[in-house]
RNA sequence: GGGCAGGUGGCGGAAUAGGCAUACGCACAGGACUUAAAAUCCUGAGAUCCAUUUGGGAUCGUAAGGGUUCAAAUCCCUUUCUGCCCACCA
């Protein structure tokens, strides 16, 4: 017997496949494709188990395609701009294209020894030029048709990273780099239009029936979609018209209160009539020094006074407030308040000793000392007295708008997409500023601008902003001085449209041909972590329409299927460098083999779920292995033949039916633990005949099938002993064994027999038996029919093929 | 506070459509092989109690309580706990 070498094997099978070009495709126009495509990895240093856990899921679903006959695209790439490679080159004096092309180096290699089946000639970079111009090209189109768009904005502003921040980067208050809290800024910033989408992201999730259900409510949450009624609030003594947003216009008798953002340009437009005025600027001022976006004080404001609000539908005088509790940003900055029945309403005006009138009748429960926020019938509402919320809000909002105090408006959550980042490690934006001519792109023909290599790098500027041949350009237009915009893009650019690219990845002459993008996508298949629900999932379903309105795509969704793997734990806590609990996948590939990795990885929980990492549980998984391969010395062995015909059934009919339920698995369940778990059952079935028969043939038969059945999750160990069953092909073209249950006739089968809600045993019977056949066994059976001994049966229930119920009494 | 997911042995986790709860693996115990250990192979095992010469038997059991049903981890109601995401979005 052979020992089980797994690093000579490994090596050998993995020189194979990439010596044999297995895994490069090609368009093959008339053959189903499968685009199965896993989050590419930023190059951080070496591989977590987080990658393994996602790219070994990837690798499964790519390796089951291909034997399944389809044409299957399996890519990898870098994401490779970003903050890290930046503070790596402050901190150690390494350039930071130098550190990432090291990282790549590590990482692409450690890739390799898990045996992942990539096309490696499609491998993308995003900080190569061949990849970043196209970014630049993207952006200049979005420029001309006016999504591309720079303003001076209030900015999140690490202090820490010197940059500004997306929204949606900004978690807490803090820097989701690094942690630390972020402040506001006035900048002249470039923003990307993601709004003008907002609705139609929103419509298409409902297509995305391969998703998650969470993934698609996290969205749909964030774009963060309202209808409501934007209504008009005149003012006493002045001509100015206050807005408000509402969604809850059958409150609105019991508004008492209007409050507004402190940045409302009421304060400037009514400043003559405000009695406390200097009270009202101290105010914000002191609001304004203490200003970071960490804290928020839910009841804090202050009364404008000498003025007030006049509520259309009875021309009641009500308050206005500056309240810190509203947004400016977010409807019109003002809102009705209606303390009785929201909470924030409710606890400001608590606060503040405002009156508060109950609108909404709740079944008996006091708003004295809680708001409801529920529907109910209408009170202290005049006419529209005893309607229901859904009647009023609707003849409310009507008299509203006939009345043009109203109108229906609709409101989102998401903001632009602040894309300009004051870093260098990132794509140049591609436009200059001329003093004449104003500001203009990059001429597209000389894309892509180059991101220079000599910068200085220090924690205080690490922008282009340092590096004067950059800056200093000719105009385009008019050829006089001119500068180049110093910001960089965000990288979450990068990989909004990274998925398309691989379609093509070598084109110089365009972003991709559409005849190849237009055969792989979209993505049948996409896998990552969770984390990304919200933006880099929600920026590449955007870029992916407006790539659809540029005409160069043909679909309005990238991603049909979407799997969201869980996190890799230790103890129940995520593995991190800070925490020192991380496991390194090259010593355990080392020391146990990639294939027991794999195995590990995917057998220890169901992929959605998080994973705890267990050095005993790896080791079971060598086990089982190496029973695999001790199974081949054994399997020709010639036992003493004690099988009986009925062993023979069993084994042949448990093959298939584990066929049957791999192929489940693969093709729709993912839960790989428990296609694994069935194989092991086949392995240990196989086993205990094996040492019974000296069957060989059906042995063979058996161990053959095993052997291509564990094929796409230990790829290696599987390859090696096809070779040694003497067959020549490789195994990632064989073609995926298919099951027929009835291959064998099983005659009988055994039913187990209730008796007043306990088994008391078991039968065996003829699988057609009729209901008084299987009486007859029953009272034939010595220990059943003692239990039914001189009692009255009251029901007999058969379920065909799975269990008989006895009543008695 | 809101939304989603979930609670099954000592542990990770199984259980088509309501039909034998705990598959598979880990850890554990016993045995075989061995000078010994490792490795390997075999066997055992939800809990409690009873009977043990062999064979066994009873009760309880899927977070807690209730309901529907011949039959519930699965469906319904109430309670409770955990995880994740979102959170002044009017």
């Amino acid at each position: 017997m052979k020992n089980y070498d797994h690093n000579i094997i490994e090596k050998k099978w993995q020189i194979t496949w990439t010596k044999n070009k297995v895994f490069t495709s090609i368009e093959k126009y008339n053959e189903k494709k499968y685009y199965c495509l896993v989050m590419l990895p930023y190059p951080s240093g070496t591989l977590h188990m987080g990658h393994v856990r996602n790219y070994t899921i990837g690798d499964v679903l790519a390796r089951f395609h291909r034997m399944n006959g389809e044409n299957v695209l399996h890519p990898m790439g870098w994401d490779a701009f970003g903050l890290p490679a930046e503070n790596a080159a402050i901190a150690n004096d390494i350039h930071p294209a130098i550190w990432t092309k090291k990282n790549i180096i590590c990482m692409k290699h450690q890739l390799k020894s898990l045996g992942i089946s990539y096309d490696w000639e499609r491998e993308v970079t995003t900080c190569n030029y061949e990849y970043y111009k196209w970014n630049q090209w993207f952006f200049i189109k979005m420029f001309e048709k006016g999504l591309a768009f720079r303003k001076t904005a209030k900015v999140n502003w690490c202090k820490t990273c010197n940059t500004v921040l997306a929204n949606e980067q900004v978690i807490n208050g803090k820097c989701w780099r690094c942690s630390q809290y972020t402040e506001y800024k006035n900048l002249k910033q470039w923003f990307i239009k993601i709004t003008n989408y907002a609705d139609e992201l929103i419509q298409d999730s409902q297509q995305l029936s391969g998703w998650p259900n969470q993934v698609i409510a996290m969205q749909n949450n964030w774009i963060g979609k309202s209808i409501g009624l934007e209504i008009n609030f005149k003012l006493t003594l002045s001509q100015y018209t206050l807005k408000i947003f509402t969604t809850r216009p059958d409150t609105i008798y019991g508004v008492t209160f209007i409050a507004i953002s402190q940045e409302h340009n009421l304060l400037k437009e009514v400043e003559c009539y405000i009695k406390n005025y200097d009270e009202i600027m101290n105010y914000i001022s002191k609001n304004k020094m203490q200003q970071t976006n960490n804290e928020y004080k839910d009841t804090a404001g202050i009364m404008i006074e000498g003025i007030k609000a006049i509520n259309p539908i009875n021309g009641n005088e009500i308050p206005i407030f500056i309240a810190d509790y509203v947004l400016i940003d977010y409807g019109t900055g003002g809102i009705m308040a209606v303390p009785a029945h929201d909470k924030r309403d409710w606890n400001f005006a608590k606060q503040h000793n405002i009156p508060i009138i109950e609108v909404i009748k709740n079944n008996n429960k006091s708003i004295l000392y809680k708001p409801y926020e529920g529907d109910g019938i209408l009170i202290n509402s005049d006419r529209f007295n005893g309607l229901t919320s859904s009647q009023a809000l609707a003849k409310i909002s009507k008299l509203l708008k006939d009345t043009a105090c109203g109108k229906q408006v609709i409101n989102f959550k998401i903001r632009d997409w602040l894309i300009s980042r004051q870093r260098y490690w990132g794509t140049p934006i591609p436009i200059i500023y001329c003093n004449i001519c104003g500001m203009l792109p990059v001429p597209v023909h000389e894309l892509p601008v180059i991101l220079p290599k000599d910068i200085k790098f220090s924690t205080k500027t690490s922008t282009l902003k340092t590096n004067k041949s950059f800056i200093n350009v000719k105009c385009p237009k008019c050829q006089q001085n001119a500068t180049r915009e110093t910001d960089t893009m965000d990288t979450f650019i990068d990989s909004a449209w990274y998925y398309a690219r691989y379609c093509d990845p070598k084109n110089m002459k365009s972003v991709f041909n559409s005849d190849k993008v237009n055969y792989w996508m979209p993505v049948n298949q996409y896998i990552g972590g969770i984390e990304h629900a919200c933006m880099h999932l929600v920026y590449a379903r955007f870029w992916y329409k407006v790539m659809r309105d540029l005409e160069l795509v043909k679909t309005s969704e990238p991603f049909s299927n979407l799997l969201t793997q869980g996190m890799v734990t230790l103890n129940g806590k995520v593995m991190s460098k800070s925490k020192g609990n991380t496991v390194s996948p090259d010593k355990i590939i080392k020391q146990y083999g990639a294939d027991s990795l794999r195995l590990f990885i995917l057998f220890a929980a169901p992929p959605q779920k998080q994973l705890d990492w267990t050095i005993e549980g790896l080791q079971g998984c060598r086990r089982f292995i190496k029973r695999l391969w001790n199974l081949f010395y054994i399997i020709n062995v010639k036992a003493k033949s004690t099988a009986t015909v009925n062993e023979k059934v069993k084994i042949v009919q448990l093959m298939h039916t584990t066929i049957k339920k791999v192929t489940y698995t693969m093709q729709s369940s993912f839960k790989f633990n428990t296609a694994i778990a069935n194989i092991m059952e086949l392995v240990n079935s196989l086993y205990v005949y094996q040492s019974k028969s000296n069957d060989c043939k059906t042995s063979l038969e058996v161990y053959k099938t095993i052997i291509i059945l564990l094929y796409p999750f230990t790829p290696h160990i599987c390859e090696e002993l096809w070779e040694m069953l003497g067959y020549k092909t490789n195994l990632s073209y064989y073609t995926w064994p298919s099951y027929n249950c009835n291959v064998v006739k099983n005659d009988f089968i055994d039913l187990p027999i209730q008796i007043n809600g306990k088994v008391r045993g078991t039968i065996c019977i003829p699988i057609e038996a009729s209901q008084e056949l299987i009486k007859q066994y029953i009272i034939s059976n010595n220990k059943i029919a003692t239990y039914l001994k001189n009692k009255t049966i009251i029901k007999f229930i058969y379920v065909k093929k799975r269990i008989v119920t006895i009543v008695i009494k």
